[in-house]
DNA sequence: TATATACTGTTCATATTGTCACATTAAATA
DNA sequence: TATTTAATGTGACAATATGAACAGTATATA
């Protein structure tokens, strides 16, 4: 079997969707081509890169002269990735973080839509809550297959999120990003995204904190 | 001057803190030696890789039966990235996401203290706020260079994220956690660490459908 | 003490990823 | 219409990162 014929490499994916994202902006902007040099730009990565991209996902309709016609660009990206209609998620999870979530504003504009919270406090649950319910754990599976709900967002406590997670694995879910802070790993029909912020800034102070030595190292 | 003398890698750094993180982890579970499989297990990548980390980072400490004395690896580590004292933080914006991360429980294990929260809506703004007092975008200048700040995050809408960066930049922040949905750039001297969840959620559902369409396509 | 074992450290091979450079070609221009 | 120009598309290449393999050696065991 041929790699090419498929895309395999995560990155590429991302930046593909990145790539639309921008494609999106530029539009709203008015604009009607766009240049791998811009593209380039607003992307974080040299206009190489972009081309080659295109090249390699098999959506290459740049004009030689004149650049890209975004909605031809676009049309493409969508039947590549696929179009995003409304997608559905649920929040494991409905502490500070996840509460935040729930209420974050950032989801709507990408057509994401926050269909339920769980949580295992009684204290929180409360199935009436408008706009979104906050449900026991324990109904969790059942919800999720019946409403066949696809990605969901782990803000759990570290012990809980390994359980959780073999739970919305038997349940079919297939995407999870991971807010709690252990490394979950992937299986092979479950994909996790891990975010983890307290390890974001521990890592960004070394960082800060290495380039400092370097260029004290340097003079 | 030779690259081997310092670790330029960025995901190099970024592993030897998980191992860190891991190993502190194991300590605290009462064990004392550690082999490069179980670190590699923990972290998700594999045990030569450890090794290899190990022995590029110059702290290779392991007997050759018996492993890695925990407490010499994590001595070695702390010497190498700089021993983890106090972080202290501020947060620009505090809306949704920004108030949740003051309140996250996830840092006080990780060293770093939130000290202020900025923000431009009058009504937000309260410098007499316990134990987080929030004040008004115009101090941050002055409070992060009084202060000694090297690290904000920056949870601020799409607009306001650029100019917010030039000014902590200004000041002398030489780190950022960015979780406004624009992918900021790094300058020079100005380290970037954009956490975008809407986009990360998109692309996993984008990823999703890869694979269910991959999967489609090999039987 | 001698031997066996099991883990490290390192070398080598391989795969992957991004950049460079250039031939190609559509549009602009005269 | 002929020519110029400015962008793409892609093959070759270099850099990098990872995995596999194996020699070396400290500990355990008898």
């Amino acid at each position: 079997m041929k790699k090419q014929d498929f895309i395999v490499q995560k990155e590429l994916i991302q930046r593909l969707v990145r790539y639309k994202n921008i494609l999106l902006k530029f539009k709203s902007m008015g604009l009607s081509k766009a240049f791998s040099d811009n593209l380039g730009d607003a992307a974080g990565v040299s206009s190489s890169l972009v081309r080659k991209d295109f090249s390699l996902a098999h959506l290459a309709v740049g004009n030689k002269r004149g650049g890209y016609p975004i909605d031809v660009l676009l049309q493409r990206l969508d039947a590549l990735l696929g179009t995003q209609i409304l997608q559905r998620i649920v929040i494991v999870g409905c502490g500070k973080i996840g509460t935040a979530l729930m209420n974050y504003k950032g989801f709507a504009n990408e057509n994401v839509e926050v269909v339920a919270g769980f949580d295992n406090n009684p204290a929180r649950i409360n199935p009436a809550a408008a706009p979104i319910p906050i449900l026991p754990v324990s109904q969790l599976a059942a919800f999720v297959k019946e409403q066949d709900i696809q990605v969901a967002v782990l803000a759990v406590p570290e012990n809980a999120a390994a359980g959780i997670l073999d739970q919305l694995a038997a349940a079919g879910v297939q995407g999870v990003l991971n807010f709690s802070p252990v490394q979950l790993k992937a299986g092979s029909s479950l994909f996790i995204q891990n975010i983890n912020i307290a390890f974001e800034i521990e890592n960004l102070f070394y960082y800060v904190r290495f380039n400092q030595r370097r260029a004290a190292a340097e003079t």
